[in-house]
This record gives structure tokens, C-alpha cells and sequence, in this order.
RNA sequence: GGCGGUGUAGCUCAGUCGGUUAGAGCACGCGGCUCAUAUCCGCGGAGUCACUGGUUCGAGUCCAGUCACCGCCA
């Protein structure tokens, strides 16, 4: 019990979307920050959590369009997430679940708790509301009597709904903000939090009726209600540590570090330890607020397309790659641009040139003069200063979640072993001579500890620099100063160094065009590239469609204009299948329609889809049609 | 409309309490080296610190205003 501990949590992720780069983002950084604590202080002391959450309006439509029951569609974009994870080397304890059976448990037995003790009440609200928003805005929100961000008319809805009283602790919240100075990290967010606190803070509505919304976790003292999915998903850091009793919530609480994305700041600056203090939980620690990636489309290739996907990008160039280059590229807590460009030249420049060069040139070395031996490893400690200096630069920097510059620490001691080699030039040494096998230790020795530094930040990385140099032990149990210790890891004596391989082989970019070296960089294993995953599948609208008429295009060999029949709306589509078809074919024949093409205007005419054929190799064009009749607008999948 | 933030080299950014010649990386140019992944090391050019005015012995830094972009709130 006694001793430092460190809780890290991401966000858990809403289930109606798969994950992408924003995602992977505050993931990445959680598993790097939990790394690095685990290094610090033993990985028994460090608890990282993430998972997704799985309420709500959105999330029941979304399983409705894709025609499946919210469960169902809830287990499956959440395994999307665990496995995306896991093929990003990511090491949460734990994934939690808000459909959990534990965690509404949890959810239910706060409420009745706040409720028992007087924080909620029943009341009547009338209002306009958003179903895309899950909320209702007052008129002045609205624009043009319409939702700002969905562009629809909301309903006018007068219901009655149960309010947590959180106006009764604005003072509270204030003070402690004040009083805790980096309780909201960076400053800026921490301000907009205590401007908004300025004004007088609204109770939380916290219940939707059922008659509206099943999707959720019913109110434990009134069964015609389910509870409002923010209020849900937030009570997910608790009972992930089995609150009020588990163990881990007695171990890990309230060494809380939540870590956000700024879109979410206000339900975690507000509601939340305002909900924990209601419950009388003590605040969680700190709430780590990062900012958002824009991505470049300009500059992303085609092959990726202009949806950036985690999985894509770390298959093309490697995980630890798409590492660095998220850790390294923004400042925490300001918005950073994302591109291909930029990351091959980070690629480029930090990793194969500075970082993987130096590791071959020195392994190399070892390996002619002394036929790879490392027994005898005298340290001359002409770099111990520079290694001393990268690892208080970085305890300093990942206090305040400043990655890119825990990174820059450890860039300047690959810069000074790299000038320690050009001063000391061991190549034009003799092998024998004492001070060349110094020089050469010592660089090893550099690159050893440099290796256990990396390892929050490049892990399968960190783990080929230290088996290149004989060592096969991960240091996982010990701390930092332990791990940095010769005596600790690689300790045999008979350690000597393996064959080199190229850490970051070079993307080369000498085409005007970076042209992606995809096939030369050491993929982790991925779907080849022309594979589709089942939601790309599922983007695709195919309908089937009955062509009512159809006619000649004029002034045009091979196009026929039809006029299709969905279920309740027609569309003209134009096809070049006259050849094969004349217009008199077509009345009342079936078709395959692809009905969420973007439209296109063909001689004049817009077409607004596509209809399916089949051609073989000597060009022979068939229509494709159901093999029974099947009413028009029905789904294919 | 209110509050806040940002504006510094071609690009991305750092710049502490006001202090002397404004910094880093990338890119570019020159030189060195040839162990190393055409890599590494050194040197160099380039800035009206958004603009205008003020305070001060002294302003990128403090104050007022203007412009541009962004965020939060209404």
C-alpha cells in the first residue's frame, strides 16, 4: 500500500465509429506514459485503463442502420478497438466495458447514493431537443430554429427527468481549482474551465424516460428511466477499480491522471469531480488536456486514402514510426499537423539517419575489431554527462506530459554520442590499442542505456537495440536507475553483439513525390493492402433497384439512360451497356444499384448511381440481377 | 457580442524575472570524415519578433489600440 502510485486513463471511446487517428493518439500516449511509470516505479505501482462506451441514442441507431441489435453492434466495434490496440503494441490492465455487467452495477450504486443523499431531484423540463446531440438547446443556441451542428430541426420535448444538483458545488469546484494549480494541465484549458465556471452552472440532467431511449442503464429508484450516457460512461474510471471497495480502487485512487482530447473537456473539468464529490470520493489527480491533429490531405499518398487509420499507418511504416513521429510532432496540449510528408521525414531524419546509423556504425565496429565481443566492457564515462543530462531532462519533461520534449532529451545524447564517435575516431585506431576499446564500449554502453530509455517511447525498438547488444533480459520489474545500471541488465559476461540489422531503413525520397518505400519497411503483420475490412464493405449502399424505363442517350454509342425504382423514390441513372442491351431490354428488369455513388453527369445527364456488370476476359458484359425477384430498394449485404 | 489564446528564419516551433550579438530542428549552401543506412561532424546565409503608439536607460518580453487566425461562452 504504501509507496507512490500512478493511474492513466484515456477516454473510454464512443462505439459508433471505428478508431482513428485521434484515438490512437491519446492511447499511444497513455501506453507511452504508462510505460515509462512502470520503468520508474515498478509495474506493479502503475494502473492504465481504457475501453469504450457503448450507450446511448447514437449507439442504438447505429447498430439499427447496420441492422444488428445494440449489443451485437456494441461487441463488435469494441473488438474492433481491443484488437486495434493490440496491434499497436498497446499494454492497458484492463479494457472496460460500460455494458459491463460490474460496471452498471457500479453506475447504479452511485446513483442511489447521490440520490440517498439529496444531490438529485425530479423535475419537469421542456425544451427543443436533438436527437443527434442527445440534448436540448435553449433558443438562443439554435440557428435558424435549427441544430448548429446537425442542421436539423429539433423537437420541442416537455418531460420529466431527474437533475443532479450541480450548481451546489460551483464554489467548491472553484476553490479546488484554485487551490490545486495544475489540477487542469496546460493553463489554457484550466482558464476556459474558470471562465466558464463565471457563470452560474446549470443542474445536469441525468436520466432520459424509456419510452424514448432503452439503451441504457436503468435509474436504480425509477425504472421508467435509463441513466444519461455521460454520467455513465464518466463513473468508468471508478468502476474499473471495483469502487468503493476493490482493492485497486483503495491502491490506485486518487493518483488519478485522466487524459483528454480538449473536446471533452467540460464533462471531465466539471461534471465529473463534481459527481465524485457529490459521492464523497476525493477528486481524481489531474486531468491532462492534449489538443487535436489536422490532417494535411494535400500531403497524405492516395493509397491511404484520406481517412487516416491507425492500422494503416503503422503497417506502411512501421509501429514504432507512427509512434515517434505522434510523440514527437506535437506539443502537448496545442494542435499539430498531421501528414505522410512530414512523418517520412521525421522517418528520415531521427530514426534512420541520427538514431539507426549510429546503432549500425557502432555494432558494426564491435563486430570487426573484436569479433563482436562486449566481456569486457570498460565504460571511459566520456559520456556519462550527457547520458546524466538526457535522464533528469526527461523525469523533468514527463511530469508535465511534455513527450516531444522527453524525446528531444534523449535526440541530443544520440547527437553527442554521435560527435563523441567523430571526435575519438575509432576507425583509424588501432583494435588493440586500450582507448579504442573504450571508445567503442562506451558508445555501447551509451546505446544500451539509451535503449532502456526509449523503451516507453519506441518499445519493439528499444527491445531490437538491446537484443542487437546481447541482451535478452527486458528490465520490467526494477526502476529506472536500476534499469540504467550496467551490473542490472546485460549483466553476463559473456555478452557479445548479434547481427545488425538496419533499425529504420530509409524511406527514399528522391521522386518529386515522396514515393512510399511501403514494401521495404518491416511491416508487423497486416491485411495486404488490397484487402477491405467489413466496414469499408459496408459503406457501400447496394440496392437492388427495378428499372421502370429506360431510353437511348442521344448522340452516344454506348449509353442508356434508365429511370430506376427503389423502394419509395426512382433515380436516373445513365449505364454504357447499350450494346449489350438496347433500351427495349430493360423495362421491369431487376438490378444491382449502387445507390450512394457520388453522382456524375454523363452527356448531360446526372446520373445518380451505378448499376452492376460482370465482364470476363474476352469482354463479354453480363447485368447482374437477384436470382429471385425481390422487392426494389432492398438491402444487399 | 463577451472572455481567452496565438502571430518569432522557407517550414515546425523554443524564447524564464524586461538586459547586451533573438535560438533549435528540418530544408538549403560550403567544408571535413569515409566506421556507418548517400549516413555522421563542423561552418554558414537568411528574421521590420503581425502592425501602430506608449512606459523604460533598455521591449520579442510590460501597457493601449489595430489586423489576421483559433478556442470557449452567449
Amino acid at each position: 500500500m504504501s509507496g507512490e502510485t500512478y493511474y492513466l486513463t484515456t477516454p473510454i471511446y464512443y462505439v459508433n465509429a471505428t478508431p482513428h487517428l485521434g484515438h490512437a493518439y491519446t492511447t499511444i500516449l497513455a501506453d507511452t506514459m504508462a510505460r515509462f511509470q512502470r520503468l520508474r516505479l515498478g509495474p506493479e505501482r502503475v494502473y492504465f485503463l481504457t475501453g469504450t462506451d457503448e450507450h446511448g441514442d447514437k449507439v442504438a441507431q447505429a447498430a439499427a442502420k447496420a441492422g444488428e441489435s445494440p449489443q451485437a453492434y456494441a461487441d463488435r466495434i469494441s473488438g474492433i478497438f481491443q484488437e486495434t490496440w493490440k496491434r499497436l503494441g498497446l499494454t492497458p490492465n484492463q479494457f472496460i466495458r460500460t455494458t459491463s455487467d460490474h460496471h452498471k452495477r457500479t453506475v447504479q450504486r452511485f446513483l442511489q447514493q447521490i440520490y440517498d443523499s439529496g444531490d438529485i431531484y425530479f423535475g419537469e423540463y421542456g425544451g427543443h431537443y436533438c436527437f443527434g446531440c442527445e440534448r436540448f438547446y435553449t433558443e438562443k443556441e439554435l440557428q435558424d430554429g435549427k441544430c448548429p451542428d446537425h442542421q436539423t430541426a429539433p423537437t420541442f420535448i416537455k418531460e420529466e427527468n431527474y437533475f443532479f444538483r450541480m450548481g451546489k458545488y460551483q464554489s467548491w469546484l472553484i476553490d479546488h481549482i484554485h487551490g490545486h494549480p495544475d489540477f487542469i494541465r496546460p493553463d489554457r484549458y484550466k482558464n476556459e474551465v474558470l471562465s466558464f465556471l463565471k457563470d452560474p452552472l446549470e443542474d445536469l440532467c441525468i436520466s432520459r424516460p424509456r419510452a424514448r431511449l432503452e439503451w441504457g442503464i436503468p435509474i436504480p429508484f425509477d425504472e421508467q428511466f435509463v441513466t444519461y450516457v455521460w454520467f455513465d460512461a464518466l463513473i468508468n474510471y471508478i468502476s474499473a477499480l471495483g469502487w468503493p471497495e476493490g482493492e485497486e480502487f483503495r491502491r490506485f485512487w486518487p493518483a488519478a491522471q485522466h487524459l483528454i482530447a480538449k473536446d471533452i473537456l467540460k464533462p471531465h473539468a466539471i461534471y465529473w469531480p463534481i459527481m465524485l464529490k457529490a459521492a464523497g470520493i476525493e477528486p481524481y489527480g489531474h486531468l491532462n488536456v492534449h489538443g487535436y491533429w489536422k490532417i494535411e490531405e494535400a500531403k497524405m499518398s492516395k493509397s491511404l486514402g484520406k481517412v487516416v487509420r491507425p492500422l494503416d499507418l503503422a503497417g506502411a511504416y512501421g509501429r514504432d514510426a507512427f509512434r515517434y513521429f505522434l510523440l514527437r510532432e506535437m506539443t502537448f496540449g496545442l494542435d499539430a499537423s498531421f501528414s505522410e510528408e512530414a512523418l517520412v521525414a521525421r522517418l528520415n531524419a531521427d530514426l534512420a539517419n541520427d538514431l539507426g546509423n549510429l546503432y549500425s556504425r557502432v555494432l558494426k565496429l564491435i563486430e570487426r575489431y573484436y569479433n563482436g565481443a562486449l566481456s569486457d566492457r570498460p565504460d571511459g564515462g566520456g559520456l556519462s554527462g550527457a547520458t546524466g543530462a538526457a535522464v533528469a531532462e526527461i523525469g523533468a519533461a514527463m511530469k508535465r506530459f511534455a513527450f516531444s520534449e522527453a524525446l528531444g532529451a534523449i535526440w541530443d545524447l544520440v547527437s553527442a554520442t554521435n560527435k563523441y564517435l567523430v571526435t575519438n575516431e575509432p576507425w583509424k585506431q588501432d583494435p588493440g590499442d586500450a582507448r579504442t576499446k573504450t571508445v567503442l564500449f562506451t558508445a555501447a554502453e551509451t546505446l544500451r542505456k539509451m535503449a532502456v530509455l526509449l523503451m516507453p517511447f519506441l518499445p519493439d525498438t528499444a527491445e531490437r537495440m538491446l537484443q542487437g547488444l546481447g541482451i535478452d533480459a527486458m528490465p520490467t520489474s526494477i526502476g529506472l536507475e536500476e534499469a540504467l545500471a550496467s551490473e542490472v541488465v546485460g549483466s553476463p559476461r559473456e555478452r557479445r553483439v548479434r547481427e545488425v540489422r538496419a533499425l529504420f531503413p530509409r524511406i527514399e525520397t528522391t521522386s518529386p513525390k515522396p514515393s512510399r518505400g511501403t514494401k521495404e519497411v518491416p511491416a508487423f503483420p497486416e491485411a495486404p493492402p488490397d484487402q477491405i475490412t467489413i466496414e469499408e464493405f459496408r459503406r457501400l449502399d447496394l440496392r437492388v433497384g427495378e428499372v421502370v424505363e429506360a431510353e437511348a442517350v442521344p448522340g452516344s454509342k454506348k449509353l442508356v439512360r434508365l429511370r430506376v425504382r427503389l423502394k419509395d423514390e426512382e433515380r436516373t441513372v445513365v449505364a454504357g451497356l447499350r450494346e449489350q442491351y438496347p433500351p427495349e431490354t430493360w423495362p421491369g428488369k431487376q438490378v444491382i444499384l449502387v445507390a450512394n455513388l457520388k453522382p456524375t453527369t454523363l452527356m448531360g445527364i446526372q446520373s445518380q448511381g451505378m448499376v452492376l456488370a460482370a465482364e470476363d476476359d474476352a469482354g463479354r458484359i453480363v447485368l447482374l440481377k437477384p436470382e429471385q425477384p425481390i422487392p426494389p430498394g432492398s438491402k444487399i449485404r
